[in-house]
DNA sequence: AACGACACCGCAAACGTTTGCAGTTGAAGG
DNA sequence: CCTTCAACTGCAAACGTTTGCGGTGTCGTT
């Protein structure tokens, strides 16, 4: 009743040759006569017969597997990094482990332990936000396994990356409302203290300035939150002299400045034009649709993956480490125009 | 340059003992010497030894990792599932493999392949809509690899599986709607070759009829898109008779039937109450803020995790195939009420 | 008849680990 | 001084597969 799992030794019994036969005739080697050959992969179809991938990694070192670290699968830019990442590896072959830290550093130190357990032929990752410590990540470059950071980095550590260009996009961003005859843009800013928070505002404040146009430090507003929004909105409105465009760090935050906006009668994107930042799918479903910027998770996770594969497949590929940037893109919905 | 992994050899050669004495002085064996062992577990703590789970897999026929077949993990739905089944197994100490079938048939049939080819202990899986025949999932079960089915559900295969109630779930959110005084209930019904389709119309139809309401055929509308919301709503309130609720198959629906109504100037809830049924983050940020059927899809994935690991670690645990229905609950918002 | 050439196949080791068994000590008991 | 026992430790096989090397048998050629 237990494991009915065949292995070559099964076949080589049953046909009365020996292992050694068994494996070349699966391969085709050269060796093995045409009727042997056809014998051996007869039965094996008959009985199934499916390498035993654990042997193989064993035998070659290699498991043909490549792990995955990730704060959270159910954010959608994440699952879709993720979509990237299973389809360039299993194109190439490679199985994926994913694990997630669910944002803590001690599931993070569990999860490179797992890896490296399992012996996977290299890593990617976007570490946790409470990640500031990375003796674990040293000891995955100490074995030489080839790693590559996704979306979040960390300047220590010299390893291959795949980083969006986040000050570019909201300048991008608040440009398109400058083109759009905007000149009083608020921008509600993600937390000052992450990279993210920090480049979205560079961005948004360097357009500005390259239009000649003033940075006012009451337009700018910390508010990374849908709830956290609608009193940022509301403070705006309370102001004598209204802004005519709102660039938030997110689109949850673009989607609680919108509705607290047509609340207090604002015509979108006639009066106060809104752009956001994308992190969901709501972009499509809000009325009026949602300028935003596109991140594209899937391309992250396939460049990330092809960087990592270029270094597994060239054993002797030694290439400096390697920065590249994804440009996102801005997205022009109804909410601006 | 290459692999740096430390082994027990090297650990044993270094110390000038056998393989095997430092086998079981990691395990504690009784057998073994304090001195020996306090050498060896300071010597494997200072390489940074980490077992190899390849060897041990081989050794002892089992991989400790099971196997996720699913359909597109970018779906709030699934990945929550997904969140589920790695938390529990996690703390089970097994690994997950995730595999994506994007909805198609033949890459299901690779995913088996590859999961078997890696000898997972079990398989957890929510077949594609594209398929229709099981012979690769037979194939799991002729190598008594425990299998469990979620969401979607096989009824020609025997075997663990959960899933939803779907049925009583649009009962509930349809009753919800008669308890607050609705009389003329629409329903926007999925695609009804679909189960899903047609379990959540059964539900609906009851819930009226259980009432002593008409089941009105112009009233359900087969409808599952944002896009089809919007035409399916028009068509409604062409009607001379108005509805005064509408039920919709899933939270896109509903919100594209919002914003038509709005748009058209109805009042919700006043004059049309709107219920949705969760697929997405979308019910918390509109406005008014969505009623819908929250779907419990980390729950789904937990007790899917749980249902497997218990066929997995009593080998003899042989209780017939087992079916566990989730109750998903209705959770009232502004939409409704 | 003897030899080489060739085709075909098996042996055994290896990957890293576990584990039943046997072996080696050293000391205590007779 | 021999036996016995306990306390350690090592040998070797095993998991499934690959692969270098050597072996066997059958030819054809001299």
């Amino acid at each position: 009743m237990s494991s009915n799992q065949v292995t070559i030794k099964d076949i080589a019994r049953i046909l009365g040759i020996s292992a050694s036969t068994v494996s070349r005739a699966l391969k085709n080697h050269p060796d093995i006569s045409e009727a042997t050959k056809q014998a051996v992969n007869e039965l094996a179809q008959k009985l199934n017969y499916e390498p035993n991938a654990v042997a193989l990694s064993l035998k070659h070192n290699r498991s043909n597997t490549i792990g995955v670290i990730i704060p959270e699968i159910v954010h959608y830019f994440f699952s879709s990094v993720i979509s990237g990442i299973e389809d360039v590896a299993y194109d190439a072959g490679f199985t994926v482990i994913i694990c997630q830290s669910n944002e803590r550093y001690d599931r993070e130190v569990a999860n490179v332990k797992a890896l490296l357990s399992h012996r996977v032929d290299g890593v990617l990752v976007a570490i946790s936000k409470e990640t500031h410590q990375y003796d674990h990540l040293f000891a995955i470059q100490d074995r030489n396994v080839p790693m590559v950071f996704f979306d979040r980095v960390i300047p220590e550590i010299e390893a291959d990356h795949v980083i969006i260009d986040d000050r570019k996009a909201s300048y991008e961003a608040t440009k398109h409302l400058i083109d759009g005859g905007r000149k009083r843009i608020a921008h509600f800013a993600g937390p000052q203290n992450l990279s993210i928070g920090i480049e979205r505002r560079i961005g948004y404040e360097q357009a500005l300035k390259d239009a000649n146009l003033p940075v006012i430090p009451e337009l700018i507003i910390e508010a990374d939150s849908f709830e956290k929004a609608i009193k940022a909105t509301n403070k705006l409105l309370d102001m004598e002299n209204l802004p005519d465009g709102i660039f938030a760090v997110n689109d949850l935050t673009a989607i609680g400045a919108m509705q607290t906006l047509q609340k207090r009668g604002i015509k979108i994107p006639k009066q106060i034009a809104v752009v956001g930042f994308s992190d969901g799918r709501f972009s499509g479903i809000t009325d009026p649709t949602l300028t935003s910027v596109d991140q594209h998770g899937y391309e992250m996770g396939s460049v990330a993956t092809k960087m990592l594969l270029r270094r597994l497949l060239n054993p002797n590929y030694d290439a400096p480490v390697q920065s590249h940037v994804l440009d996102a893109n801005l997205i022009v919905r109804g909410s601006s125009v």
